[in-house]
DNA sequence: AAAGCGGGGAT
DNA sequence: ATCCCAGCTTT
C-alpha cells in the first residue's frame, strides 16, 4: 500500500470573479472544433484514460499518439501491464522521457491489481493515492473517465486561465498556482465535465498556444482580460531563469566480434534510472581486450538542470564475455535490438553507429 | 539556445 | 511549505 498523500486543500479562501458564460462558450466551441477522435477517446475506459494522461504529462499529443498505440497493443489491460517486466515497460517508454512516469505507472498497475484486485479506483481520492497521479492528473481521469465533478490544471489550462483572468506571476510559485486552481474550480461546470475538461486542454493546445495564439477565433475573446489589454504575451509569467552548469562524460562504444555493442544497466535512481546505457567513466573489463579506441565528435544532451557533453569513444573488443553479470551487462544486437529502455542520446549514438557500419 | 511541461522526494 | 530533480519537443 502506498503511503498516504493528501490532496491540496481546496482554495476557498481565494475570492474569484466568476464569469458565468465561460464554460458554455468553451463547450460550444468544443462541439464545433474540439478533438474527438484521439486514440484514447476511442474504446474509452479508465485504464486508457490513465495511461494517456500520464503520457501527456510534459509531452504533446502529437508525440504521445504513436507511443500510446504501441503501449496499448502490448499492454491492452491493466493486468497485462502489472504482469510485464520493468524492462518491457521501459522499452515502450523509450524516447518519451521522464522515465519515472513509466516506473510509477507500472508500480500503480501492480498496486491496483493487488489492492483493488484489478478494478480501477473509481474516485479522485483513491486515484491520487497512486504513485504518479497528482492533483491535476487525478482530476483529469476522474472527470473524463467517470464524469466526476473535478478540475484540472495542466500547462494548457494554466495558460488559458492566466490569460483570460490576467493572473500575474509564474505558475511554478504556489501562490500563483493557488489562484489558477481557484479559477479552474470556479469555472468547471457540473454538466458535461468530461467534454469541458477535454475542451480546455484542446483550447490551450490549439488556439491559446504559447506563441502566436489565435485570439481572433477564440471563443473567449470577448471576456479575455489579457486580450483586451493587448497583453496576451505577458501571460503566464515566466520562470526565473538560471544558468545551468555543463558536465561532461565519455561514453564507451564497445563492439565485440559479432558486431554487438556493450550496454550497462543504470542504477535504479538518478538520471535515466533503470535504463540501459553505454558504459561511462573508467572502463574496467579485465576479461575483454580492447583496442585503442577512436573518439567521435562531442554531442551535447541537455537536461533541465545541466548540459551533458558526451564524448563517444568506439572500441573493438575480443575476449570472453560470458563471465559478465547478465543483470548488469547486455550485448546489444543492432540488427535485432533487445526490447529494453534506452536513454535518448544512446539511441542516437546507436543509430549513428548502425549507419556508419552499413 | 531557450522555454515549457506535473509529480515526487528532499530540505 | 519550498526547493530540487527529471528528458524530451518546439520555437
Amino acid at each position: 500500500m502506498s503511503k498516504t498523500r493528501s490532496i491540496k486543500p481546496a482554495n476557498k479562501a481565494i475570492p474569484i470573479e466568476r464569469s458565468p458564460a465561460f464554460s458554455s462558450r468553451v463547450l460550444k466551441w468544443f462541439d464545433q472544433h474540439g478533438r474527438k477522435d484521439l486514440p484514447w477517446q476511442k474504446n474509452i475506459n479508465a485504464y486508457r484514460v490513465w495511461v494517456s494522461e500520464i503520457m501527456l504529462q510534459q509531452t504533446q499529443v502529437k508525440t504521445v499518439i504513436p507511443y500510446f498505440d504501441q503501449f496499448m497493443q502490448r499492454f491492452p489491460t491493466i493486468k497485462d501491464l502489472a504482469n510485464a517486466s520493468q524492462d518491457d515497460v521501459l522499452h515502450h517508454w523509450s524516447g518519451l522521457g521522464y522515465y519515472s512516469r513509466a516506473r510509477n505507472l507500472h508500480k500503480s498497475a501492480q498496486q491496483v491489481c493487488e489492492v483493488h484486485s484489478g478494478h480501477f479506483p473509481q474516485s479522485i481520492e483513491l486515484l491520487i493515492e497512486l504513485p504518479g497521479i497528482g492533483r491535476s492528473t487525478a482530476g483529469a481521469i476522474a472527470a473524463i473517465a467517470f464524469g466526476e465533478h473535478c478540475s484540472i490544471l495542466d500547462g494548457n489550462v494554466k495558460r488559458v486561465l492566466a490569460r483570460h483572468f490576467a493572473v500575474t506571476g509564474w505558475p511554478g510559485k504556489s501562490a500563483v498556482a493557488d489562484h489558477l486552481w481557484a479559477y479552474a474550480e470556479a469555472h468547471t461546470p457540473k454538466k458535461r465535465v468530461a467534454d469541458y475538461t477535454q475542451a480546455m486542454m484542446d483550447l490551450g493546445a490549439t488556439l491559446c498556444t504559447r506563441s502566436k495564439p489565435n485570439c481572433l477565433v477564440c471563443p473567449l475573446q470577448k471576456s479575455c482580460i489579457a486580450l483586451a489589454a493587448n497583453e496576451v504575451s505577458l501571460y503566464p509569467g515566466k520562470k526565473p531563469k538560471k544558468v545551468i552548469p555543463i558536465k561532461s562524460t565519455d561514453m564507451h562504444i564497445v563492439m565485440n566480434e559479432d558486431g554487438h555493442v556493450l550496454l550497462q544497466k543504470r542504477p535504479p535512481t538518478g538520471i535515466w534510472a533503470s535504463l540501459w546505457s553505454l558504459p561511462e567513466g573508467e572502463l574496467s573489463l579485465p576479461h575483454l581486450r580492447l583496442n585503442e579506441g577512436s573518439r567521435w565528435p562531442e554531442i551535447r544532451h541537455t537536461f533541465s538542470h545541466f548540459h551533458l557533453d558526451i564524448t563517444p569513444i568506439q572500441y573493438r573488443s575480443k575476449g570472453d564475455y560470458s563471465l559478465m553479470e547478465p543483470d548488469q551487462w547486455l550485448w546489444y544486437n543492432l540488427n535485432q535490438p533487445a526490447e529494453v529502455g534506452l536513454a535518448a542520446p544512446v539511441t542516437k549514438l546507436l543509430a549513428k553507429l548502425k549507419a556508419k557500419n552499413r
